[in-house]
Order: C-alpha cells, then structure tokens, then sequence
DNA sequence: CGTTACCTTGAATCTCCTCAATACACGTGG
DNA sequence: CCACGTGTATTGAGGAGATTCAAGGTAACG
C-alpha cells in the first residue's frame, strides 16, 4: 500500500477505504481476513456517485468497471423492443453490479440508480488476480453468481406460478425482508424507492391490474404503502398472502 | 495420478477419463491444460447412471456430491405446496446440477432426468482445493453460474412479458439451438424428449393453452413436432415469432 | 385388450389488459 | 401567488386472453 503511495501515477484517494466500509458492520456480510481486506482495498479503485435515474449498465454493452454498492438501490431490468420491461431484481447495498459484462463480454440486462447510490470501482482487469491469489474472494463472488441465480429463480415461480395478490405480496415481502437484512428499516417501516409502475414490470402485470391487486392487498391491512413509506404491519399475514412456498420436498427413501 | 493408483484405498476405476471424455471435442467448451485436466481427473469421483424420470436432486435438500451431465438430459424446477411446478431450466451435457447444493447449504430447485442420463460426480469436500490450486477451473465454474443467471433472465423475460406464441416459440428455439450447440442435432431435426407438460410448466401457461398456441403456431410451418421428433423447418421464421428480442439499447450520448 | 400417458378440442368462466378519464403532488415559469 | 406541465396513483368499462372442466383420441406397453 505505501508503495503505491510512491508510485509516479498517483490516483486520487478513494473517497471510503474498505477498512471503514459501512457494510463490514453488518451481521450478513462474512469478515475478511487481513490480506483479503488489504486485496480489496488496492482492488478498488474508486468510488461512482450517481443520482437517482441515472442507468449505470447498458444491455448488451461492455464495461472496463465492476460496481458494488456501497449506497442506495438499483433495479436490473431487461427491454424488448417496443419499451416492454421487465424487471429482473433489485440491487442493494453489498451487491455486485455487472459481474456478467465482466464474465461475458457484454451484460445481458440493463441496471438503473432507482436513488443517489455510490458505487465502489473495481476495474475488471484485475478480477482475475484475484482468482489466482485469493481464492476465498473467488468463492465469494461464485456465492453472489449462485445468490442471483437463486433470486431469479423464485422470481421465475413466482411470475410463471402464482396468481395476481399471491405474487405481488411476494415481491413485496422479498424486497423488506432484503431491506432489514442490511439495517435499511425502521421498525417496521421503510422508505420503497419504487413505484407501482416498476412493481407491474417486476410481476409481470400491467400497471392498472397492479394498482387493483394493490388495492385489494391493502383492504387485509398486512401492510400501508402510501407516498414512498411502506410499512408492514403484519408480516406473518402478508407471507400467508404469499400463498403457497416452494414445497421443501421431503427427502423421499429410495423405493 | 499414478500415486493414487498405488493407494491403499483404491476405487473403482472411472469410467470416462476426463481425457477421452466426449464433451472435450465440442467446440462451445474450452480447452484444458494438461494440469487442469489431471486435476479434474483426479476431482471426479464417479459415475452416476440415471434412468429417465429420476430425481437428482429434491429442493431445499444437501448433497455430498457435485454433478456434471456428461450425456442425456435433465430439467431444473421448482414446485409450489399445492403442486404448481415452474420449469427453470433444462441441463445438457456439459452442465453442471447442484452447485447451489455446495455453495449454500441446500439446493434452491429440483432436478429431474428427461432421458436416461449419465452423470459425472465430483466430491463436494474437494471443491474448495479447485478455488485453491485452479484459479482458471474457478473462474469456469463463476462463468456457468453467471450464464444460469443469464439464462433465468431471459426466460424471466419471456415468462412476464411476452405473449403466448412469442413466449413458446422462444422456449422451443432456444431449446434447439441449445442443443444444436452440442451436436445433438441430426439435419435440422432432433428428439426432444419434454412432452408439452414440461413446455407449459416453462412458459408457466396451463397445458390446454400451451397446446392451442402449438397449433396456432405449427400453422405458420416453421416447424414440425409431433411425436418425439422436433423439426426445425423455418429458423429465421421461428426466430420471427419471437417476435421483440431484448433491444441491444444503444449507448447513448451524454447530454 | 385393457391400462396408461400424452395429445387434442370445445365451451364456459374468470383473470388480466387496454382504453379512458380523473385526481393529486410537485416543480417551474410567469 | 397562481397557471401549467409532468409524473404518479386511482377507478370504471369492455374485451382479449388464459384457465378450468369435460370429453375424446392415439400410441405404447404389458
């Protein structure tokens, strides 16, 4: 480190070292070793700071970058070509962003700052070092690859599977639980940066149907979701509204 | 590799050596160093024959072991309490089933066979010593997560946006090429061994639905499929019927 | 030759979509 | 301070699209 403090080609210090990042306090996030949290550190190599509505990747396109949120939301999202959207997943604080452009060569979705985020920079050049010397940090991120796969894969049932309220009350429910999992809550309430319209993109329905099953969630007072404040007052309720989970499926005994 | 051979505990020979293994010659799969494909020699632990029909592996379930299809065909799918199922994905040769399994603690879907398949099996135990030693095999095994999660966005896609002949003709091409990559194409033909059951549990219609938008789009000729055998007649005009692909959205200019 | 699995079709019903209109909050410029 | 535009939320009405129920049909298999 103080090495590359003597280097001719300074850079400008980055803005949050990872020694002090917010998320290490969070019960979540696992603890990195000394030499991993020394890796990241010269790893990053600075800071995005982007204002809500600002698209941060592009589909189909490349990018010498790789994010991590450091504040704010996101949302990925795919477009077909006559504006239909659909909304993939949410991006929050401790997610990747653009791991498939650094992967692949080009990302196969597009991601928006749904608030003011800050993004933590990594250049993608050296992703591969770290798979050759830190093969903890490489399992980490083949967790979060697994992590988003796993998501989608709900998301999936949930679009193709469920009814009208069951799915809403699902995303809903998804979406708070991610919250509070990273302190983003107040109590019970939180302010949603999503509006009905990412929601329908998100469910797959339209915006007046969504606002109608809305209207219809509201009505058992599982939760309140006027202006930007959701508030969920009864979360057992709102996950029975969910409906049916994906079965565990018992371990059957052979024959 | 000749060490293990003196071992006490020798096992069972395997069955295909990595290096005569029949997947090394397709092109879609990259090539290995000599080191890389000891490696994964001596990673395989087994074989593991399936017949059609089979489950691999059950939601929500652990698994000492890591897969490989090494020949035949399955299918990744979840299940609701009340028996709904959403087809996920389909597993060709060269994919990898049970990841989740080792990395979290339990898998997030099923996994059944769709023909008589044979598996490779690799030790979960030993996943860990591949991140360590073989930083190329990790990067592989992040690329085909990264690809899964691709793969479950686009059906995402389909399944929320598009309407019911884009939404089956996309499955059923993506299918074909998919296999086409890996030579399991005769002519423009191939055995698809789903029944349309396992079409609409994908594009999450109910089977009456899913076979009126068959017929309707058998009409157009673009392809043939009744019985096992699947024809391709019409690439570019199934391609068509897909209609809106996701729009490569140009870079726009600031300002 | 009966059983089973899969495919096909019609009819009635319900879910969800589109169109259209209204309402409210907010910021901007006059 | 008000007029206006913009973005978001809400509601009703009518119709397209998907579901369910029900009934056959065909091929494979024991």
């Amino acid at each position: 480190m103080a090495k590359a403090r003597k280097h001719a080609q300074t850079r400008a210090p980055v803005a949050t070292p990872c020694a002090h990042c917010p998320l290490r306090s969070i019960s979540t996030f696992r603890k990195f070793t000394a030499e991993e949290l020394a890796f990241v550190n010269a790893f990053k190599s600075g800071e995005l700071a982007l204002e809500a509505g600002n698209t941060i990747f592009s589909e189909g396109t490349n990018s010498p970058h790789l994010y991590t949120v450091l504040s704010g939301w996101a949302f990925k999202y795919k477009t077909l070509a006559d504006g239909r959207r659909q909304v993939l997943n949410f991006a929050l604080p401790g997610d990747f962003i653009g791991l498939q452009a650094s992967i692949f060569d080009s990302i196969g979705h597009s991601v928006e700052a749904l608030t003011d985020v800050v993004l933590c920079v990594f250049p993608r050049e050296k992703l591969w070092g770290l798979y050759e010397k830190h093969a903890g940090l490489a399992f980490d991120i083949t967790w979060l690859a697994a992590r988003e796969e796993s998501v989608l894969g709900e998301y999936l049932t949930s679009v193709g599977q469920r009814r009208a309220t069951e799915r809403v009350a699902f995303v809903l429910l998804h979406i708070f639980q991610r919250a509070r999992q990273l302190g983003l809550t107040k109590g019970n309430a939180i302010t949603l940066p999503i509006t009905q319209e990412h929601l329908a993109d998100t469910v797959g329905f339209s915006l007046v149907h969504t606002n109608k099953t809305l209207k219809q969630l509201r009505k058992t007072g599982a939760f309140k979701w006027t202006g930007p404040t959701f508030e969920l007052v009864d979360e057992r309720g709102l996950a029975d509204l969910v409906g049916l989970v994906p079965e565990p499926e018992a371990p059957r005994p052979l024959i």
